[in-house]
DNA sequence: TGTACATCAGTGAACGCGCGTTCACTGATGTAC
DNA sequence: TGTACATCAGTGAACGCGCGTTCACTGATGTAC
């Protein structure tokens, strides 16, 4: 049988934590995620995560990192799945959308810059990249033909702009299924609620889109 | 000369610790957001509160709630003085932003529901007249032809999740002028950049809806 | 106009809380011989 | 294979902090007479 050393040596306690963080947030939500907690959470004395982050900050910094990888794998996986640029652009906002909704937690501190003390400025690699993966998408779309007359800079951000919002609010409570009733009323479907209605907004902005030609 | 007795008699304390929680909130960040800080601000000892606000959390609805009465007021505002439907919807989710970058504190505790307690069922008045604002907005357009086939509520949600979505970009950061420096660059104007990027940005929406007559 | 008095808005001391951070320590791990 | 030892990951006591909340109090306000 293991004992904590020989799970831990070699930097696994990083991971555990961060692990448990993630964890953490998800259950017991934001405001529970404190350095203590996390450590008694992984059943290591306080003190032992100075070992790997210098400070708290540093902590939630790491997670959020983690988050923006785990975001840019699944608009990637999505995207990849895709026929063509225009649903690309579909299957990159859903799954945008679908990240938030199976990670709210995660999802708010990713954009809450002053617990992570990310910036414009000094954004890590992994939140670049999730941006350069919706640049590129909406950049084929333009490319086949769509929209191609509309700037990209502001197409991109409108895209960023609803998928964002849409899923901030789902994550943030005030929008209600009831709210978009008319449509996902009348499927059947097992998905949640929240999914169908994401999937006619994000679909209708799409349309719009694709009649842009 | 008046004492704090003359000055705060009659619920005055309450309006003046609500004034003071919006602007601490603006200028230290909503982490800075205290009882006893509020108190201190106003020149009060920290017990006063008490006789208003049963708790912390009822401070932190009072004054959501007040930022919601501003934004849906902000809102009229801008919608009155448009010419046709299109333009009023264009109006709305301008003045949505706006309010957004005006007062990026208060938007921000607004969509907290971990701090203010508002939920889809005890929503306050001031968060209904809001979303029934853009509602009528919206309906409106579809009376006048444009996007009429569309299902309304979708519509809807797209308009507020694109607006939203914006104005948190912005208020949390990871945004950029430079995302959206094609348009606004080219301008010349002594507006603030995000502004200029909303203007397009909301402005491709609105054309997008314009153009499915 | 003057006086006695009830009200209740604001006082300030006190409470317990969990937090972030520091630091001298210990003892299992794994290396050098 | 066996032994001495340096490393350093994790320990646990201790610190000071500001917070939310409680509560017996006080004294200006404004009313009743």
């Amino acid at each position: 049988m293991p004992t904590k050393r020989d799970t831990y040596r070699h930097g696994d306690l990083r991971r555990a934590l961060l692990q448990a963080s993630i964890e953490l947030i998800e259950s017991d939500g934001l405001s529970a995620l404190s350095l203590r907690e996390v450590a008694r959470r992984v059943g290591v004395t306080h003190g032992a995560p100075y070992h790997y982050f210098p400070d708290r900050a540093a902590l939630l910094r790491a997670v959020a990192d983690e988050g923006f990888t785990l975001l840019g794998d699944t608009m990637t996986t999505e995207v990849s799945s895709a026929a063509d640029p225009l649903a690309e652009l579909l299957a990159c906002g859903l799954g945008y959308v679908r990240f938030g909704i199976d990670n709210p937690g995660l999802f708010r501190l990713m954009f809450r810059p002053e617990l992570t003390g990310i910036e414009p400025d000094n954004a890590p690699e992994s939140f670049l990249n999730a941006w350069q993966i919706l640049t590129e998408v909406v950049a084929r779309c333009q490319a086949a033909g769509y929209a191609a007359d509309v700037p990209t800079g502001a197409l991109t951000t409108l895209c960023w702009s609803t998928v964002h919002g849409l899923t901030t609010l789902w994550v943030d409570r005030p929008l209600r299924p009831a709210d978009a009733a008319d449509i996902s009323a009348t499927r059947a479907s097992d998905d949640a609620q929240e999914w169908l209605v994401a999937k006619d907004v994000i679909g209708l902005l799409n349309n719009l889109i694709a009649n842009r030609v």
